[in-house]
DNA sequence: CCATAAATGTAGTGAGCGCTACAAATGTGG
DNA sequence: CCACATTTGTAGCGCTCACTACATTTATGG
């Protein structure tokens, strides 16, 4: 049998295209106009290989996790809890400053709130988010039982904390902060977690 | 001269009826249907009363933070830059998860990105949000002048650290985190400020 | 080289959007 | 009690939205 008419365009890129609309915009701000023509195809094609607006995101969110989810070894593996925050922390100051995307965070960006109809969106974004909360938290148990934060110490606050501080700053990065504040923000932050250290 | 036909409704309560339906949809996925079903009233009464969409946002916002600078009002009274700090931090956790609201916040909620054309409306909340930001820093440069804060501190990276925190568990508390989670978040948060404190 | 299968580009579709024209209703000033 | 100014409810405006029908193109299997 035939195998069909081959799909002229790369999927991923087309994705980091799409990504960037939604990040700069919004689920519900971006367009499928903008869209098609951020990843130069049609409608169509769109449709073809994504299914509907919604499907487009989540391809586009998989990519997005992917990407961060790689970052994250890198915090992750750092030594001792404190520095895991410290990492986190001055790294989202950078990425989410950094002139090669949009200000802020994608999975805060994309949408807090939806008209009906999209309920499903923030629902989606928050998933992506308590991934990295979850994956903090685990790192935290495991440097508790290493003796590398104190006996009341709270893992799953201290996660938490780190989320909320993490979120804080994207919504920060959006509307204009600069990298040098978020840097501040970040070194603030990590004070919080000295206080839960041994030594 | 006739002074014309009174207005049949109260334009605060249905500000306080367009608030709720912008703070759970977002800006943009508030319809002009739902928010006329809200205020119990049809459009051309809002047309004549707000403008737009956009000048019926700006109306409820303002009714918003006039709420809430009152409230601020009670925090900034606190006899030290810890004491602001903790009742802020978990009076926004209370609030942010009173049922008698949508959760989360409306300056956050509202709407980071927009679409073509609502590019003011980010904006529009990010000013809203400064405001709080610079209250907080005015008090945190008194509390530096009393005293209450180390030589070493940054008024205006505390105030900023306050204010990513205060976005955080917006971000957070919309998408489901309870009280007690966010009271967590503060308690940890404000740990970041007894190492700025003098005893 | 032909039959098949899938992707493409053109050109829309119905639905819902923000917003408004218009006539009737309702108050005030003289 | 009348002339006027403004609001109200009905109905619908033009536009843009997410999405798609369809004919064409481009590949593969036999």
């Amino acid at each position: 049998m035939a195998m069909g008419r081959p799909r002229a365009f790369d999927a991923d890129a087309a994705l980091d295209q799409a990504m960037e609309v939604f990040w700069r915009h919004g689920y519900e701000g971006a367009t499928i106009a903008q869209l098609t023509e951020a990843m130069s195809i049609n409608p169509p094609s769109l449709y073809a290989a994504f299914g509907s607006k919604e499907g487009l995101l989540k391809a586009a969110l998989d990519r997005y996790t992917a990407k961060r989810n790689c970052w994250m070894e890198g915090i992750l593996s750092a030594p001792t809890a404190r520095e895991v925050a410290e990492r986190m922390l001055v790294g989202t100051a950078d990425t989410q400053t950094d002139p090669a995307n949009p200000p802020g965070c994608l999975l805060v960006q994309g949408g807090l709130a939806c008209g009906t109809g999209s309920e499903n969106v923030p629902f989606e974004l928050a998933a992506r988010r308590a991934e990295t909360e979850n994956q903090l938290r685990d790192r935290f148990v495991r440097a508790k039982a290493e003796g590398d934060l104190k006996e009341s110490a709270d893992p799953a606050a201290l996660a938490r904390y780190l989320s909320a501080v993490n979120a804080g700053m994207g919504v920060m990065a959006s509307s204009g902060a600069d990298r040098e504040a978020l840097r501040q923000v970040a070194a603030v932050s990590v004070k919080a977690f000295e206080e839960q250290s041994n030594s």
